[in-house]
DNA sequence: TATCGTTTTAAACGTTTGTTTAAAATTATT
DNA sequence: AATAATTTTAAACAAACGTTTAAAACGATA
């Protein structure tokens, strides 16, 4: 993966891409046109050509990103596996794709608590949040007897507390435990079983 | 508790409580000097005369906000009270603190990601992610066969993750779940049980 | 009452911000 | 080759930002 934009790649694409590096490392509001087009090596002018807005490039830079890890994550919930596999199955995907791109999570809570109301109601982040048809079958095992009694948004919320948090103080887990980049990729390599299994023995009878 | 500056208060403390009330809510970069001295109803001159600039206001008041929730925590995990006693203790005091700071997780991470490597090192900061004597208390039992052989920095970033991530996508869980303000204080006082048994069943044998 | 240090004020400072303009350069179409 | 449409450019826009200045108002001290 390029941290750069390449020469031969599109306007377009090489100030979504140099925005997206920007806007991931910096946040919305510490990341100016300016250094967007310096970094892409064209105009300011451009910016505002391709995309009418700041506001505006952001967001179809937001909605590309989620666009491309979301549905993978969806169709395992949204698959006919049992529910112990599905869980294993979600928790190491998420935690993959998170290894590959550690500030996803904080990215996207910077643009929840910048504007709630419009980012809760947008179809894009909704399906990050969505658990497909998740709830219904923790139900239909629940109502079986197959697993406890659990309650199933709070289940829903532990799972992604568990997978999603560490991103966001990757750096204090870092220095506080004197862990290499490589250390804590490992850490979170392991923590994919700790999970599971943590997850597994609350709903198993 | 008072959301605007009350008259009586002194110039320093109007500034210092406005300002809070706007980090918390809209972040650093996105509240400027010149609504906090109109909220606080004071001239945006006094702002650099008390402090001697915006970062300078901004690390005073985090230091303060820090510095009245940590030692409490601090106290809990490094009491002598018994390994269960402790988590359950850790998990409700920090779940009513952020009940009644509910942007406090995201605060604290804006300000870690606007600089990570400044404030990891900052005391007041570490303390926050301080585990008193809890790993060597934890490594005893584990040593002494009374709980089961768990990594004690997994576990406590299980503990972290499952009390203070859901504070960070409130709005997400009330939107979804369709809560109001009322419901979603409920359920966290539910989820007090429902973290501290989870924690507990992964360490007992 | 006069003098002192402290607090508050209005006004301006120089930068930086996102955005727009209008002309130039380039590419595509006929 | 001439024209049209698209892309890129340099320059400027107005607004907002954090900060500073220097004088006025205030309260305490002598």
């Amino acid at each position: 993966m390029f941290t750069f934009a390449a020469d031969n790649m599109t306007t377009e694409d090489k100030i979504k891409k140099t925005a997206l590096t920007l806007f991931l490392e910096k946040g919305f509001e510490r990341t100016s046109i300016r250094e967007i087009a310096r970094r892409a090596k064209i105009n300011i002018a451009l910016l505002n050509y391709y995309f009418r807005s700041k506001e505006n490039l952001f967001n179809s830079i937001f909605s590309s990103l989620l666009g491309k890890y979301t549905p993978e994550l969806n169709s395992i919930l949204s698959s006919p596996l049992p529910l112990e596999e599905k869980i294993k199955l979600y928790v190491e995907e998420y935690i993959d794709i998170l290894l590959k791109n550690p500030r996803l999570t904080y990215f996207v809570l910077s643009v929840l608590h910048r504007n709630p109301d419009k980012i809760t109601k947008m179809k894009i982040f909704q399906s990050l949040y969505n658990t497909g048809n998740f709830s219904t079958q923790f139900y239909d095992e629940v109502r079986k007897g197959n697993i406890k009694d659990v309650d199933p948004t709070q289940f829903f919320i532990n799972m992604l507390s568990l997978i999603t948090f560490p991103f966001t103080i990757k750096q204090v887990i870092m220095e506080k435990n004197k862990m290499s980049e490589d250390t804590f990729k490992q850490f979170m390599h392991e923590r994919k079983q700790v999970i599971t299994e943590m997850l597994i023995l609350t709903i198993k009878k």
